[in-house]
DNA sequence: AGCACGCCGACT
DNA sequence: GTCGGCGTGCTC
């Protein structure tokens, strides 16, 4: 009579059904209910059927057990979460704040069970003479179906799966039949090897290069601190300092106990290249999960996993659920990339997760960057992650040559253009040279912000407080909620025939670089360029072909990319990122302009790099253009310690919109006096409430409040009253309110 | 989320 | 008198 009960998270998402809900398990259903199963359940007063995931199981009830209902069936394509990433979700609801069932869902990457019918084999389960038999019964029943499936075994004891639905066309419902009767037994097709047995094989036939003196004093130190403690690792290398090579090392280790890695890797970035040599490597106990991929093929890989194929996956954030059961490593190169950040809910950070994932499952966890991020690096600086460096590079590589451009002198001197004198004599010497440009910069289209010269108004959106974009099809288009108009010849406001813009957006500099070296062959590659399948691929193909002199584009140009015809690489506006209302502003543009100094460096020709910038003398900015990160760090985190930002401190950002402007100020007026009436102490610093930066999107009006505390339970905790007072209070019906913790 | 119950206005 | 508006409350 033990485990009669489950408790079920069902599957809508809303605050007041965010806890377990206590079901039966009827007596038929015993021993296949299962933590992490899915089930249909009766539910509310109509006792709808929907969608439950059982988390536990119990014997008591905690309910009147009149009053609890019978679990309906098993879900038909159950898909089953394990118990240990049921946990994890449950960390991650507790962290960022999220429901139950956003968090299963993260932690389930496949939603749905795809169908696979292929990848089979099917043999005859009994000997001749029982096989006689049967076919003797089905002759007499009249089954065709079962008695072609016999006959076939009959003749060749096994058959592929395609052969047998289509040539024999034979259903999966008579298939199972035999199965369940012993007559037939299916196999996949990819027999189960033995891993490490296989991987032995592989050792010899590739060995990883040997590793330098200073490689393998950093892969020392990190098995070192594997014996030790649990302390996340964090290798700082610049590109080309091996650390691919120590991960190969590790992973080597891990996989020889029988353990199994997930490596992650950002979204975009060098993957293939990176991904082509761990093939080369491991074989096919490699797999690699990306965005492109159908949820077939997702659907697939997950299963390799699950028949333990694959003991190395690579992917995206995403990658980090995959459902190994001995997990023994987690990798998490490119650390500082911003990728690693979800924009859904939960908003949950790759690397936390995978450091509480490991702690769960004990994994070590080892990280890799040239410029770790700030969050990271201070947790090295303070003992909680160990950080290990490799200072060298192999192979000669010249440093660019760096000219800063001073955009207010460039004013000055009359130059009214994007493009500063010393970019465009640079330009000319390259394009002369037959060398390739990179141009970039941090905003799409022809993105800017249409003025009036005369009174200074700026034409906004009518439903969202942002400026409108000026598109070259002649119309002003709102980011936020696609609202347009037509290009206007005098200020609404003034009168004024005196209007326009500051132009610097992509299209913008293309055609001022047009204009400038009419024979010179662009390409243009932003968030509009790219929207196809496979888009910015051939565009970068294109590049690298020499299709093109000069490529201009937002961020993703510059992301670990090897051009090596490239020799000059123009920022045309530096601190654009600077303008950002966030804390992290500051690290973007470091991030941002080192990558684009590397990107012109690790060459045999000498490459130029120039920076066009408002503010030159801002530490971010002279920081990247030395080259010095440490001293970037060390003025980025007195600037965080002086604000209370993280991760000195936390930050929990309270986020209400509405489309009455009464009503949200009333609201955060409340959260405001609720949370000085039970602020203690000392225990958390409180800020606003304020609109946000941008203060209306599609007719709601946004307002938002930080609480900073330098305990992060603290704000937990906090989240958890408000939470509890917003639910409770009828005022807040018409509120809409978010938390987002440290973004 | 979705469904039932409940208390006020305009209808055969 | 009733039908139906959607405000409020509950879901094991």
């Amino acid at each position: 009579m033990k485990e009669q009960y489950a408790d079920i998270i069902v599957d809508i998402t809303h605050e007041k059904l965010d806890r377990p809900f206590q079901y039966q398990i009827p007596s038929e259903l015993k021993g296949q209910v299962q933590a992490g199963t899915r089930v249909k359940i009766p539910f509310g007063e109509g006792n709808r059927i929907i969608n439950g995931y059982v988390i536990s199981l119990g014997s008591r009830p905690r309910y009147k057990p009149e009053k609890i209902k019978k679990i309906a069936e098993m879900a038909e394509d159950g898909i089953t979460v394990d118990t240990k990433l049921i946990m994890l979700a449950t960390w991650i609801r507790h962290t960022y704040g999220s429901t139950m069932i956003q968090a299963l869902k993260t932690v389930m990457p496949v939603k749905d069970k795809q169908k696979t019918k292929f990848g089979r084999k099917i043999l005859l389960n009994v000997n001749q003479l029982q096989a006689a038999f049967w076919l003797e019964e089905f002759r007499r029943k009249k089954y065709k179906a079962k008695i072609r499936l016999l006959e076939a075994l009959l003749e060749r004891t096994e058959l592929t799966d395609e052969y047998v639905s289509r040539e024999l066309k034979i259903s999966e419902e008579s298939m199972k039949k035999m199965t369940e009767k012993g007559i037939i037994r299916m196999v996949q097709l990819t027999v189960y090897r033995n891993p490490v047995e296989k991987l032995d094989v592989l050792l010899q036939e590739k060995a990883v290069p040997d590793l330098t003196a200073e490689q393998q004093k950093v892969l020392d130190g990190i098995l070192r601190e594997w014996k030790v403690g649990e302390r996340p690792c964090l290798i700082q290398g610049v590109t080309g300092s091996g650390k691919t090579l120590v991960y190969m090392k590790l992973i080597e280790k891990v996989l020889l106990k029988g353990h199994q890695v997930i490596m992650l890797i950002p979204e975009i970035a060098l993957t293939w290249q990176m991904v082509q040599r761990f093939y080369r490597r491991f074989g096919s106990l490699v797999t690699v999960l990306n965005s492109k991929m159908s949820p077939a093929e997702r659907y697939d890989q997950f299963e390799r996993v699950k028949r333990g194929d694959v003991q190395v996956m690579i992917g995206p954030r995403s990658a980090l659920f995959t459902p190994f059961s001995r997990l023994g490593l987690i990798v998490i190169d490119e650390e500082h990339e911003n990728s690693y950040r979800s924009e859904g809910t939960p908003k949950y950070h790759a690397r936390e997760t995978a450091i509480a994932r490991g702690k769960l499952e004990g994994a070590h966890v080892v990280m890799g960057s040239a410029m770790p991020s700030i969050d990271a690096y201070y947790r090295c600086k303070q003992g909680h992650y160990a950080l290990f460096q490799i200072k060298s590079q192999y192979g000669n590589t010249v440093f660019p040559k760096i000219y800063l451009v001073d955009m207010r002198e460039e004013l000055k001197k009359g130059n009214r253009t994007v493009l500063s004198n010393c970019l465009q004599e640079a330009i000319e010497l390259r394009l002369k040279a037959g060398e390739q440009v990179i141009l970039f910069l941090n905003r799409k289209g022809y993105a800017s912000v249409i003025s009036c010269r005369a009174c200074g108004h700026v034409i906004k959106c009518l439903h969202c407080d942002v400026p409108l974009t000026y598109y070259n099809n002649g119309r002003l288009i709102c980011h936020y909620c696609g609202f347009d108009r037509e290009e206007l010849r005098s200020c609404p406001k003034c009168n004024s025939p005196y209007i326009g813009g500051f132009y610097a957006g992509t299209q913008q500099v293309e055609q001022m670089v047009k204009k400038f070296f009419p024979k010179a062959r662009t390409l243009r590659m932003d968030a509009d360029t790219t929207r196809g399948k496979d888009k910015s691929e051939r565009i970068l193909k294109a590049f690298s072909a020499e299709k093109a002199d000069i490529l201009i584009g937002t961020q993703m140009i510059v992301k670990g990319h090897n051009f090596s015809k490239v020799t000059l690489v123009g920022v045309i506006a530096a601190d654009m990122t600077l303008f950002a209302s966030n804390y992290r502003a500051a690290e973007r543009t470091y991030q941002l302009l080192a990558q684009a100094i590397s990107c012109a460096a690790q060459r045999e020709l000498l490459g130029e790099v120039v920076i066009q910038t408002y503010y030159p003398e801002h530490y971010s900015i002279k920081a990247a253009l030395s080259q010095d990160y440490e001293a970037f760090y060390e003025k980025e985190i007195d600037s965080r310690e002086l604000m209370n930002y993280p991760p000195v401190s936390n930050l929990l950002a309270v986020r209400a919109s509405c489309d009455r402007e009464d009503h949200l100020q009333n609201a955060m007026d409340y959260i405001r006096r609720y949370l000085l009436k039970i602020k203690r102490k000392k225990d958390f610093q409180l800020v606003g409430p304020a609109p946000e930066s941008i203060a209306k999107i599609q007719d709601y009006y946004r307002e938002v409040l930080y609480l900073k505390s330098k305990e992060k339970q603290e704000l937990i905790r906090l989240r958890e009253l408000l939470e509890h007072y917003i639910e409770t209070n009828s005022g807040f019906a018409s509120v809409h309110i978010q938390f987002d913790f440290n973004v």
